[in-house]
Parts: C-alpha cells; sequence; structure tokens
DNA sequence: TAAAATAGTGTTATAAATACACTAATAACG
DNA sequence: CGTTATTAGTGTATTTATAACACTATTTTA
C-alpha cells in the first residue's frame, strides 16, 4: 500500500469497513461451544451469528477483539489469536465488510460469563449442533476455526487454556476427544501428558464423587511451562489445515 | 461489525485504509529472494518495503493481492496465500493503515518477470541479506513471512511452487536447505521425496552442463499430486511458529 | 588412467507412535 | 462381606519413522 499512498488522498475515496469477528470457544458440560449471538434486522434477521464489531480509529486489532470478547462475555485476559481475514466482496449486503477473526479460548469455570443458556440472543453451542444456517460467510468463518483448534491443538499446549484450574487427566483426554472428534488411546495420552511434564498435583481431593470406579488424581497445569513450551501430542498428516 | 451495523452510518465515522502487501519470494542463483521497493517520499524515503497497495472497494483481498503482484512482476497464476493481518495503531504515521499480508511464491524460470537486479527503486533481496531498515512495520512482515514459509516447507509441498519445470534432486534438496536455513542430509531426503511419490521423470536430457561428476537425472512435479498431497518433509518440535 | 567431483543407493541404530494387555481402587449389589 | 462392574492408571511389545553414515555410480579434469 505505502507506496502510492503519498499521492493519496485520505477523505477521496470510499472505503470498506473493517470489523473484527471473535469465535469464542468454551466448554461446557464437556463439550467445545461457541458463543454465537442473533440478529434482529436486516440482514439475515433471525439468524445466528458470530459477535463481531468495528475496529476504532485508536485501536489495535487485538484490541478491538479484547473489547468485543468483553462486552459479550465480561471475559478478561484470555487466550486470543488471530484467525484469518475475511474480505469477499458481497460476504455483507449493506456495504464493503473486511472482517478480522480471531479466536478466543475461555475458561469453563470462569464465573463471569454473562450469557446464561437460556438467553433468546445470545448463547453457546456446541460445534456439533450448530443452527443450520448462519449469517453472512459465518459458517465459513467458523469451520476453519474449528479447524485451525483441531491444528493446534496436537502441537500446542492451546487446550489447557480451556481447562479449570483443577482437572483429571481422563478429563484432559475428554477435551482432546471432544476438539479433535476421535478416541485417543488412554494408556498413550496418560504417557504423552506425563513426559510433557507440564502438570503438577493438585493435591486437594475433589469431595462429591459422582463417578464409581478408582477416584482420579486431580493436576493443574504449570503456569511456568505450559505456554511456553510447545507441546506435540501426536504427529499425524490429517491433522493440517488447508491454506492457513 | 455486523451486529450494530444496522444503526452504522457509512458515511458517518472516520475509518481506517485497507491494503494489501505482497511478500513475493523466488529463487534466483539458488538463493530464496524477496522484492522490495524503494520508497521516494515520506516516510520511510530512501527505506525498502514489502510492495501492496490500497484493496478497491470492488476487489476481494485476493484479488487486491494478485492485482497488486501482477503490477509489480507481471506475473500470474502463481501460488497465494493469506499470511496475517497487521493493524497495530501506529504502523503509519500518516493515517490509520490496515494491511493483510500475503506470501506470494513465484517460479524462478518465469521469463516475465520484470524486475531486473540492478533495478534501482525495485529490487530482489536473498532473504540472508536484507537492507537493515526496512518500511513500516514490513521487517515484522517479513521475518514472519519467512517463518511462515520454513514452516510450511516441511509439512507442504510448498516448496514445488518455486522449482523450474524441470529439475533435480540436488537442487530441490538446495531450495529446502536454503529456505531451512540448515543441511540435509542426502540420503534422507532421497528416500523422502521418492516414497513420497510427487515427482515423475523429466526424459529431457540436460544440455549445457557446468558441473563435473555424474550427470543428474531431472525430474518435474506430478500436477496431479503435488498440490493435492501434502508432504511431509520432517516432523520436528522447532518448525513451529508462534501465534500464526 | 587416476583423481576429484557430483549423483544416487543401502544399511543400521535410535526414537517415536501405536496397540493392547495388565494392575489399582473405588461404588453398587447381592 | 465378598463379588462384580466401573473408572483410573501402568507396562510392554510391535511397528514405523528418523537420523547417521557408509557405500556404489558416472561423469569431468588433468
Amino acid at each position: 500500500m505505502q507506496e502510492q499512498a503519498e499521492s493519496y488522498d485520505v477523505t477521496r475515496y470510499e472505503r470498506p469497513s473493517v470489523t473484527v469477528d471473535v469465535v469464542i470457544f468454551t466448554l461446557i458440560h464437556q463439550e467445545l461451544q461457541v458463543l454465537l449471538v442473533q440478529r434482529r434486522n436486516w440482514p439475515f434477521e433471525g439468524c445466528w451469528a458470530i459477535p463481531g464489531g468495528f475496529v476504532d480509529m485508536d485501536e489495535s486489532l487485538e484490541w478491538a477483539a479484547r473489547r468485543e470478547l468483553e462486552e459479550e462475555t465480561g471475559v478478561r485476559d484470555v487466550y486470543l489469536e488471530q484467525l484469518y481475514t475475511f474480505g469477499d466482496v458481497g460476504r455483507d449486503p449493506r456495504t464493503r465488510v473486511i472482517s478480522v477473526a480471531y479466536i478466543a479460548l475461555v475458561r469453563a469455570d470462569v464465573q463471569q460469563i454473562r450469557v446464561s443458556e437460556e438467553s433468546h440472543d445470545v448463547r453457546w453451542f456446541p460445534v456439533r449442533t450448530l443452527p443450520e444456517r448462519l449469517a453472512f460467510d459465518h459458517a465459513q468463518i467458523l469451520a476453519y476455526a474449528i479447524g485451525r483448534l483441531r491444528s493446534k491443538l496436537e502441537y500446542t499446549t492451546l487446550a489447557f487454556q480451556l481447562l479449570p484450574e483443577q482437572f483429571s487427566i481422563p478429563e484432559l483426554k475428554h477435551i482432546y476427544e471432544q476438539i479433535l472428534g476421535e478416541p485417543l488411546d488412554k494408556g498413550n495420552f496418560y504417557r504423552k501428558i506425563k513426559e510433557a511434564d507440564l502438570l503438577e498435583e493438585a493435591h486437594v481431593v475433589r469431595e462429591e464423587r459422582k463417578t464409581r470406579g478408582r477416584p482420579t488424581q486431580l493436576w493443574r497445569v504449570r503456569r511456568d511451562r505450559a505456554l511456553e513450551k510447545q507441546f506435540v501430542f501426536r504427529w499425524r498428516e490429517d491433522r493440517l489445515e488447508r491454506g492457513g
């Protein structure tokens, strides 16, 4: 851009609008869920959409995403990463809108999440039972986000961002299976997690047990290592995304 | 974006400008090179910059990138992928500019590349000897692009996009070494390439030989497989990018 | 014709991924 | 109170991928 810009009058040309859309993931009932808002007006009235908003002139893209996230969920200081920028001409029938999409991972046990499941116009959806029609190109954005999440799960510690303060290995395994959408071997999972050395024992014992069987050990993430270390869960060809 | 947009007057607020910047890679003299343009005006007068330009209202982001690419190099139909969107507030001192960065891979033997190496204001730079100061945040963009290229090289067939129509295995190995920045084992490389089954023999023999030693077999990419198949060159932890 | 140079193959050791059998500790039930 | 079902967790063998490196092959140069 910057090349011709010297002769470019800022006010002269029509410009695209720039928004951020934030795909907010969380775990509820051990299931991967995503936050959607229901539209009240044209276009796509009544359709569910990914929350988002315009980028202000004085805030960075990431800041805009964080603001949007806080407005929707009341949650701050979460994992946020840029996903992709969607800018096809016809994606919004009103005007040209270029949307920078972000992924946010919100901890399941964080109390402040404002959204109730019953609310009519803002709701968590399990990724396996999404609404049929989403607004704009949001089905595409969502599919891309889920793909990215799956992909990164296998070679990063991303999944730990979704965990409550304390958790068990079987729970963690369950999350991995949820997101990857396939069963994992118990023994190999234990070994992988152990040798990654990312967890420390939580010496608190869970009080109320609803399960039968042997009680589980609780763990917490070693904050000193979890974000820095890259945890390679599995090397496989089919983990790859297209394009991104 | 789309949520509050109903009450949003398109002409009312000041808006960021949106540009695409295209990091154009090629191979010249078996070296990975990148195309930069030299600025003539304030800001960053005299500094080298990544080519780019404003996104028109009626063209998609990718289309804008392709147009930009063709304007700079005369090259069409090349591999293009979106890299990342840079949108910090102060990155351009003139006005708020959000830049969607793309990576383009241009085949070394494509004749139409207009840019001569001697040209004063547009020039190929080997990635190992880049100018010290780049305009705007372009050093960051470039570093990110090179990281992405390295990363994807190991689990995609991306490198094949840089190859001439015909090439030898040692040449291919050289390219990999160039981009990865480290030597590779000859035997293992041959085995990997062979078992990927992405190449077919080019039965033409190279006429003019400048090398000594045993003459090399020439190959060409099997178009039916090269883009579809994901070629896993090496699984390693250190191939990972941060963030993106 | 020998040496240097480049191309290409084979072989072995090590490490990682996978499959699956095994032991451990609890709740439910007769 | 012991047996069974159930969940937690460990151990091990097989297969597969990676890496290191020794070897053979075909040419140019001198």
